[in-house]
DNA sequence: CGTAGATTAATT
DNA sequence: ATTAATCTACGT
C-alpha cells in the first residue's frame, strides 16, 4: 500500500465499532474484493489487538484521521445487519444516555438468521372424523395426541411455535401427524386470524382519529388491549408499520398471542430470550419491510422497522422499562418518545406513572380517560401485627370461600424463595455471600444456602462471615407460602409463578393455563400484577406490602400504588381483595383499595415537588469506586466540586449499602439536557464513573 | 530498593 | 474488553 506522494490510491476505509466499552469507531481499509459487499450497518471481522473480533460498519470513508497503518476488512459476515437509519438511532440513544454505542449495536445484532421458516398446521378432515383417533393415540403416542388436540381445539391453522409450546421440539411429531394424515401443513402461515376484535370501545375512535396526526396520548384506562387492536388496524391499513411494546415477555408474548388471533397482519414476536436464529429472522423481516406488525419487548425499540405509524408502550409505568444491568442504561419509556418521531405514540396504563400524568395534567401530553363505573370488587386490609403464622386465619378463610364459589385465589407475594431472609444470631446480621456480598436465599427443594446473584451455593448451613451455627429465619416467600397453601388445601390445584417457575417450558405452559382460568390457588411475585382481568378469579390476595413500603427509594409509595392497583385490576366485577399490611392508613394503600388514582396523585405530586424530584426533576446518578476512606471523601469532593458549575441539586456522596469501596451520588435538575451536561462533563473527568440517567433504583 | 497489586492509557 | 505500562503501599 503506497497511498502517498503523487499517485492517488482510491481506498475506501470502515468506520468500524467494535464492542469494547469506548464511544469510536475504528478504521479498517476495504479491499477492492470486499468492496461490493461493504455497506453501513454491516457486520465484519476485523483483526484488532492481534485477535479476530466482529463490529459494525458505522460509516464509510475515502479517508482516515489514523495515522498509522491501517488494518484490512478480513470479512463481510452475513445478514442480518442494521439499516443506516436504525444504526444512526442507536448512536443517538447511546449518546442520550452516555454510553458507548459499540457496546449496544454489537449486542442488538442477532449473529445469525434462521432458515427454518415458521411452518402452520390445520387438521386434515373434519372434527368428527378425527376426533376418535385421539384416544387411540394418546396412548401410543401422547406427544402426537397432545398436538392433536391443541388443533382440534384451535379450530384453524396454528404456528409450529403455538402448538410446540411447552414442549422441545415437535419436528417430528408434526411429521409423524403429517405421515398419518391427521394434519396437513397449512398453506397460509401468517393467517391464524381466529376471533373478532370486540367492538371498538367509544373511545377507541378518538384514538384512530388522531393516529395521522401523531403526537403523544396516554391511555389511563383498565382494558385496553381491544383498543390496541384497532388501532393497530388503522396504522397498517393506512400503510404504516406498527410497534406494540410490553415491560416482560410473558405479558409481550400474551399480547403477541391475542393480536395474531385478531388481525389479518402477520405479527411477529421480539425478546431477548428468543433463539438467536429466529431474532435474526425477525430483524430482516423488520429490514425488508415485510413485518410491519411487531410486539415486543424494550429491546424491539431498536429494529430496524421503516415507516413507523404507530407505537405503543402498554404497562408504561412499569420498572422493566429501565435497563439496569447492561449499558446503556436506557429508560424504554424515554426511548420510545425519540424513537416515535412524529409517529402516533401511545401509553397505555391504569396506573400510569406520576411523570406521566403529569405530563398529562400539564398539557404536553394529550389524556383519554374513559369514564368508567367501578368495578364492583370488595376489598379488605388486614392488619398484620405480630402474628407469627405465614397465612393469616383471614386469609385462609378468602382463600375457602373463594375455592367453594369454584373460583380461583391468586396470592402475590413479594419474595420469591422460601424466606425473606436468613439471619444470624451470632453477628446478628442477614447471611450474605461472601463473593458478592449479597443476601443469600434458603432453597427448601435443595434444603441449602444459595446466592441469587453468582448462584454459588454454601456448603454447610452456617453464616459465611462468623460460621455461627445459629441461624433464624424471617419472612416469607412464594415457596414458603406455597408449602402452607399445599398444607391448608390438599385437594387445591395450586400452580407457582415467579421467575424460578417460568424457567422451564413446562411451568411456563403450566402458569399460562392457570392465567387461563385453571388451577385452582396461583401462587405468584409482582410479576402477576400486571395485565388484563383474569376472568375465573375469585380473590386476590397481598402478601408482604410492607417491605415494598419500606423500600429506600423515592418512588415507594408509587410502586405500592402501581402493585396493589394492578393486582386488583385482574379481579373481574365481583370478585374479592385482601391486603395484609401494618400500615393500613398509609396513603398509598388506601387510594388503590378504593381505586382512587387522583387522591394518590395529588398527594404524590405534591411531595415530588417539595422534594424536587420526578416529574419536577430529572435525575442521574453518579457511582465513583475509591479504595480508602480518604480517597473517597477526596474523590467525591472533586466530583462534587465540579457537577457545582451546573444547574443541579446535588446529593451524597453516599456510601454503597454493602460495599464500602462505593460511592453514589443523585443529580437532580430541572431540564434534561442540564443534568445530561453536567454527567457528560463528570465523565470526561473521571472516566470510570459509572451514569445512570432516569434511574428506576435509587 | 523491590515486588505484588492496583490503576491507567491505548487500541485502527 | 484486553493488555501493557505505570503507580502505590508495604516489605526488605
Amino acid at each position: 500500500m503506497k497511498g502517498d506522494g503523487s499517485l492517488t490510491v482510491k481506498r475506501v476505509i470502515a468506520s468500524v465499532l467494535l464492542p469494547l466499552p469506548i464511544d469510536k469507531g475504528f478504521d479498517f481499509l476495504v479491499s477492492d474484493q470486499l468492496l461490493p459487499q461493504v455497506e453501513v450497518g454491516r457486520r465484519v471481522k476485523v483483526r484488532f489487538q492481534g485477535k479476530e473480533r466482529s463490529g459494525i460498519i458505522a460509516s464509510l470513508a475515502a479517508g482516515s484521521e489514523h495515522e498509522g497503518l491501517l488494518e484490512p476488512v478480513l470479512e463481510v459476515l452475513a445478514k442480518p445487519s442494521f439499516s443506516a437509519v436504525a444504526l444512526a438511532f442507536c448512536s443517538r440513544i447511546a449518546s442520550d444516555y452516555l454510553a458507548p454505542c459499540g457496546l449496544l449495536v454489537n449486542r442488538l445484532l442477532p449473529r445469525r438468521i434462521s432458515d427454518k421458516q415458521e411452518r402452520s398446521f390445520t387438521l386434515a378432515g373434519e372434527i368428527s372424523e378425527l376426533l376418535p383417533q385421539l384416544e387411540p393415540l394418546s396412548r401410543r403416542a401422547p406427544r402426537q395426541a397432545a398436538v392433536l388436540q391443541q388443533l382440534l381445539a384451535a379450530s384453524g391453522p396454528c404456528s409450529e411455535e403455538n402448538l410446540r409450546e411447552g414442549r422441545g421440539s415437535i419436528r417430528a411429531t408434526l411429521q409423524r401427524l403429517v405421515e398419518k394424515g391427521l394434519i396437513k401443513e397449512a398453506v397460509v402461515c401468517s393467517g391464524v386470524k381466529r376471533e373478532e376484535i370486540a367492538p371498538p370501545p367509544p373511545w377507541a375512535a378518538k384514538l384512530v382519529e388522531s393516529l395521522p396526526r401523531g403526537g403523544r396520548t396516554l391511555l389511563f384506562a383498565q382494558e385496553r388491549w381491544d383498543g390496541y387492536a384497532h388501532l393497530i388496524e388503522a396504522a397498517i391499513a393506512s400503510g404504516k408499520s406498527a410497534l406494540l411494546l410490553a415491560p416482560e415477555i410473558l405479558l409481550a408474548r400474551q399480547l403477541h398471542r391475542y393480536l395474531q388471533e385478531r388481525i389479518e397482519t402477520g405479527v411477529a414476536l421480539y425478546h431477548s430470550a428468543l433463539p438467536e436464529g429466529e431474532r435474526g429472522r425477525v430483524w430482516e423481516s423488520a429490514r425488508r419491510g415485510e413485518s410491519r406488525l411487531i410486539v415486543g419487548t424494550r429491546s424491539a425499540l431498536f429494529l430496524p422497522l421503516d415507516n413507523l405509524g404507530l407505537l405503543i408502550v402498554d404497562e408504561e409505568q412499569d420498572r422493566s422499562y429501565k435497563q439496569d444491568e447492561m449499558l446503556p442504561h436506557y429508560h424504554a419509556r424515554t426511548v420510545a418518545k425519540t424513537r416515535a418521531d412524529g409517529a402516533f405514540l401511545l401509553f397505555g396504563s391504569a396506573a400510569p406513572s406520576l411523570e406521566t400524568f403529569f405530563s398529562a395534567a400539564s398539557g404536553r401530553l394529550s389524556l383519554i380517560r374513559p369514564e368508567v363505573q367501578p368495578r364492583k370488587i370488595t376489598v379488605q386490609i388486614v392488619e398484620t401485627t405480630k402474628d407469627k403464622a405465614v397465612l393469616s386465619s383471614e386469609l385462609c378463610a378468602a382463600v375457602e370461600r373463594t375455592l367453594d364459589r369454584g373460583k380461583q385465589a391468586l396470592i402475590a407475594v413479594n419474595r420469591r424463595g422460601y424466606f425473606q431472609a436468613v439471619l444470624c444470631r451470632g453477628c446478628g446480621r442477614p447471611l450474605r455471600c461472601p463473593v458478592c456480598t449479597v443476601n443469600l436465599t434458603y432453597e427448601v427443594r435443595a434444603a441449602q444456602l444459595l446466592c441469587r446473584v453468582c448462584g454459588t451455593a454454601q456448603p454447610r448451613m452456617v453464616c459465611p462471615e462468623c460460621t455461627s451455627r445459629a441461624l433464624r429465619f424471617v419472612g416469607v416467600g412464594s415457596a414458603r407460602v406455597e408449602e402452607e397453601m399445599r398444607e391448608r388445601f390438599p385437594t387445591a390445584r395450586i400452580i407457582r409463578i415467579d421467575m424460578d417457575s417460568l424457567q422451564t417450558r413446562a411451568h411456563r405452559k403450566a402458569a399460562e393455563q392457570a392465567l387461563a382460568g385453571e388451577g385452582d390457588i396461583l401462587i405468584a411475585t409482582p410479576m402477576i400484577a400486571k395485565g388484563p382481568v383474569l376472568s375465573r378469579l375469585g380473590l386476590v390476595g397481598a402478601i408482604g406490602v410492607d417491605a415494598l413500603l419500606a423500600l429506600p427509594d423515592f418512588r415507594a409509595a408509587e410502586r405500592t400504588y402501581q402493585y396493589l392497583s394492578g393486582l386488583l385490576g385482574r379481579l373481574p366485577a365481583g370478585g374479592e381483595g385482601l391486603i395484609e399490611t401494618s400500615y393500613p392508613d398509609n396513603i398509598a394503600v388506601q387510594a388503590a383499595v378504593c381505586g382512587d388514582y387522583n387522591r394518590f396523585y395529588e398527594t404524590e405530586e405534591a411531595e415530588r415537588k417539595a422534594l424536587f424530584y420526578p416529574p419536577f426533576s430529572h435525575l442521574a446518578r453518579l457511582a465513583f469506586t475509591a479504595r480508602t476512606e480518604r480517597e473517597r471523601r477526596d474523590k467525591g469532593k472533586r466530583l462534587i466540586t465540579l457537577l457545582q458549575g451546573y444547574e443541579v441539586e446535588i446529593l451524597g456522596p453516599a456510601p454503597h449499602p454493602t460495599l464500602h469501596t462505593c460511592a453514589f451520588v443523585l443529580l437532580k435538575g430541572g431540564r434534561r439536557e442540564t443534568v445530561h451536561t453536567a454527567c457528560a462533563a463528570a465523565q470526561q473527568q473521571f472516566p470510570q464513573l459509572k451514569i445512570d440517567i432516569d434511574p428506576e433504583r435509587i
